[in-house]
DNA sequence: CACAGTCTTGGGAACGTTTCCGACAATACT
DNA sequence: AGTATTGTCGGAAACGTTCCCAAGACTGTG
């Protein structure tokens, strides 16, 4: 173990105090370029780096930003991760990535809270989950929050945190209805997303049909797999004309299960999916899904949090457009 | 802004001093059960949570791992990245996230030498990348480093980092015989990969196949896009019985191109990957692949890696097994 | 009852920075 | 020339912990 050169070493070598070398460290003015050019000389023959925990201590400052994603497996939020972490960097954040296993049951509010207690970020953002139990033990963290992709409980009190989210409950809504109009009534569903299922139960309804014709799976996780699972038992059950599935890799795990069962996408049956994630574009047929605006949404995210984080920003919760792809796993109603 | 407590005010408050507080907290022994009660009573009172950068000081550790990683947006890297967090989670490690863009020109060690300068982690774990320019900076970020999956160039004077990985020139000349073997003869080649294209190189020349014949699609970044562009190339230059590629997601991509040009797989064209990512399984035919055991690497990686931080274990150099995916996409030769 | 030994506790010096405040020199102005 | 102003710099007190060392209380033994 070498011994790590500080602050009073640099200074003592380039012969000057150690209050310098922090002016010159932190780029504050009032430091002559004469001895500036000397301290960072000496920095540089030295090898010296600035210990961050000290750094911090004074400003009680960590400079990281805490990530619960539900799932970082996910290629929606991987995707985001990616974004996010390039946005904080070039801030000098660092993101400390936190999973939260959406097949595990513990709450993602107590990761949260660990993750806070552990390592102290100056914020937290959430990609993904469900936002319902306990949430109230995060009220007593006292950084700002944002909830990216997160289904908030309308009993919810959102005055203490901030939301980039997509309504999914209009989507879920509406997507419904375009499903309808092609004649599909028919229809299974996979997945377990609060918002999008009340959405989808009141298209149906205005259209009469109800809910009992209805068969959802509630895919237990978000998984390739659970969507294949699902699929095949929807497909030993009943017939369908269209499966809905409240998130891609779902609907990439139904189509396997119908493949296998011989038939024809959409010919037989059209499936849909939700997110909009890059590997849908490359199954055959291409998925038709709802595309969030996954880049943006992930921008916008760091950018509400800094806002909280430095100037006190006030909570806001904002709600971002889809797009409908049409990919060609969707097709009108067969018969 | 609230005024955070601190433990001064818990030893205040319980009426002892900041020493006994100090002992509660690391679980010393040495203080009395009805003083740690009486002190672990006022912490929760307070809801006091310890700074950890003053905790950090005096040890000078930041119980952090930097994890750069070479595309976090690729699905094999982003199945070992949430083993990888697990493991460190459950040693009360944080990790923190450096995503490095294949696509960007920025080499991957200036990331991980800015990683280190700038948060100072205790270990340093690499997913994938190519290790050969400038990796001699490295030398001077005196923590423990480990690379999984990475290309390590033959000159590279390894006395200095651990690292894990398949033998890949090996399975890439295995793979390139299994492919001969089948009768193939007009094969092509997409992906960028040094030690891959080694032993397909070695396996070609043993067969008498001259590296003329066969046509390589550097594609330059691992994405399934990547793949789909330079599989057009191909198929609108020559005409190959099998396609090989260096990573699944290029293979996936390749399968899109084949797809759109009215050809079959395996009928037509034969296609075969490299990593075993799950989604491999859901595409239609399913991808014939090389299984890198992912699981496996990860849990290896951190255990390794703490190793060398907490014991100063000796720098090892494992290499993993595979195992050959037969998915469907790969068939003997057509005529 | 004196003494040694064990438990428990408090005091205070570190850890490596930042930052406020004041000192000093050099310059500009009256 | 004297004074105000600006530009540079150093001294030293924080920041919130950990941990070594010593002091005090208590127990058991002779």
């Amino acid at each position: 173990m070498q011994e790590n050169v500080n602050i009073y070493d640099i200074a003592k070598y380039s012969g000057v105090s150690t209050s310098t070398v922090s002016r010159v460290l932190n780029g504050h003015r009032d430091v002559s370029l004469k001895t500036r050019a000397l301290v960072l000389q000496t920095i540089k023959d030295y090898a010296y780096i600035p210990n961050n925990s000290a750094r911090n201590l004074p400003c009680s400052s960590t400079k990281a930003v805490g990530v619960v994603v539900a799932g970082v497996t996910n290629p929606f939020f991987a995707y985001m991760i990616s974004i996010i972490q390039t946005e904080l960097k070039k801030n000098s954040y660092m993101t400390i990535l936190q999973n939260h296993d959406p097949k595990s049951d513990a709450d993602i509010v107590d990761t949260a809270v660990g993750l806070y207690k552990e390592k102290r970020p100056e914020g937290l953002l959430f990609l993904g989950g469900d936002f319902e139990r306990k949430h109230q033990m995060l009220r007593l963290v006292k950084i700002p929050i944002v909830l990216v992709t997160t289904t908030i409980r309308a009993e919810c009190e959102r005055s203490w945190f901030s939301s980039i989210t997509v309504d999914d409950e209009r989507e879920a809504f509406n997507i419904a209805n375009y499903i309808c109009s092609k004649g599909h009534k028919r229809i299974a569903v996979i997945g377990n997303h609060l918002l999008r299922k009340k959405g989808l139960d009141d298209a149906l309804r205005e259209r009469g049909i109800s809910a009992a014709e209805i068969r959802i799976e509630y895919g237990v996780a978000f998984s390739y797999e659970a969507g294949y699972l699902a699929a095949k038992r929807l497909l030993e059950s009943g017939s369908y004309t269209c499966i809905l599935c409240f998130t891609d890799i779902l609907a990439i795990g139904a189509m396997k299960a119908i493949r296998e069962k011989g038939l024809d996408i959409p010919g037989d049956i059209s499936v849909i999916g939700f997110d909009g994630i890059e590997i849908g574009e490359y199954v055959s047929p291409m998925l038709t899904t709802v595309k969030q605006p996954a880049e943006g949404m992930a921008r916008q995210s760091v950018s509400v949090l800094f806002g909280a984080m430095q100037y006190d920003a006030p909570h806001m919760h904002m709600v971002m457009p889809t797009t409908l792809i049409e990919g060609g796993s969707f097709g009108p109603a067969a018969e």
